[in-house]
DNA sequence: GGGGACTTACTGAGCGTTCGCTCAACGTAG
DNA sequence: CTACGTTGAGCGAACGCTCAGTAAGTCCCC
């Protein structure tokens, strides 16, 4: 019954780092943006009509109903988190270290780039059982892939931390609250973020350079590591 | 117009540990279920009417509207963590270290023992401007009182994080996720998650012992270390 | 290359239901 | 007799969703 719903370009080998401008489907972007502001149950179809410029029947025409706007929302969402996730795995090779800091880097790139995306994770309740269900277990493979990695580094004694579980739940959870609080127009660039939550997410899961104040990221930087928001320009 | 809800008993001089069974209006407590359930927008009044076994004008007769259900629910649970977080600050001196880990330890015990109450926090959104406002507020006198102890602790050495803020908001962050998945009926206590949380959080701010793995918890604990399930009991 | 068949994208009107909230009235305890 | 807590009934508005209908485009057959 419905068109198929734009996807974000996909980033194939190597370009998990780069982000242009978000390309939705206009219901789905003025959705995203409804559910943002008001939460799935705080927004009318009405309300997301009237943004796209069209009447309620003809959102009716391109998806089945509001429900399937979420759904596809966060569909759309997580696996392209896991897309960029993977290809960061993938490019950092073998190394537990390396991988975990790309993987690191991908997820709170993701959330500060995407982040009207990323916060619609706070509406999972909203989705029908069956929905849900999709939506946690493609989660949870992330979760999966980002625990062998920290078990396979603590094994090579890289990671300290007696309880890498929990530790990858908590680094999970603070990349994810990037979403939350993370502003275009704030102090830091998505790639700053990126970078602190990598320097972070070390400490986290127990990596002693991490702590002793001289890490060296194991893949290679975007932009020279001043701190400052010097290197800010409205343009990039 | 309405009568005052009934407040959390509030943990006076050293029981910032001590958790009792939720104590809380009918209305208030049943508001706070179907929140949990459904979201804020998600709920009808005559939900929670239905719940607390009465009608509908018998809720107005108690609450202003809907709304203040919502606030008061917020505003009772923000203060309740904050008091029994400066408990266990006073409580722990003037020692930095002890009074990080006691600060979150009490954040992570609410966090836990007080799951319903405090996963309302995802509903701030719902909350009018001025409520917001003033929860908004509390909170960000928390993160200040933890980001100072992280500073005095960074000027003595004892934390290396050169990013202070982020690793403090990335901790409440993590903490804070603790409502989203914890269980009374899982495999940790809730002083097991807190314990837990204090060795994670000592790594993202930076603790050398955190990372070389032997740090010794500055506090008395309540429970032997054995990282195991064996001392569960459903009764407590 | 003209014309019927079909598809795409959309509209105005309105269905039945539920929403937050209110009012006048009522029993009961002190 | 009064104040408290509650009730049945129902307000106007908004909700998600659906219907029949239509302009414009595409297709293929003859």
């Amino acid at each position: 019954m419905n068109t198929a719903p734009s996807q974000e370009t996909t980033p194939s080998a190597g370009h998990w780092r780069s982000y242009g401008p978000l390309d939705l489907h206009p219901i789905l972007m003025h959705a995203m943006r409804a559910f943002n502001e008001h939460g799935y149950h705080g927004t009318s179809v009405r309300d997301i009509a009237g943004r796209v410029g069209v009447t309620v029947p003809a959102l009716y025409y391109h998806y089945e109903n509001k429900q399937a706007l979420l759904a596809t929302l966060l569909e759309t969402s997580i696996k392209d988190v896991l897309d960029r996730c993977r290809a960061a795995a993938r490019e950092a090779g073998d190394d537990p270290l390396a991988r975990f800091c790309g993987m690191v880097e991908s997820i709170v790139l993701y959330m500060a780039h995407r982040r009207q995306l990323a916060f619609l994770d706070t509406e999972i309740r909203s989705l029908e059982p069956q929905n849900r269900a999709r939506y946690v277990a493609l989660r949870d493979y992330l979760e999966h892939m980002l625990l062998d990695t920290v078990e396979e580094g603590r094994a090579q004694g890289v990671f300290t931390t007696p309880i890498p579980a929990d530790a990858v739940r908590s680094v999970l959870v603070m990349c994810q609250g990037v979403a939350n609080w993370f502003r275009e127009d704030g102090p830091l660039t998505a790639e700053e973020v990126a970078e602190r939550h990598v320097l972070l997410s070390l400490g986290t899961v127990g990596h002693p350079a991490a702590v002793a104040g001289d890490v060296v990221l194991p893949f290679p930087r975007r932009t020279p590591p001043g701190r400052g928001a010097a290197s800010r320009g409205s343009s990039g």
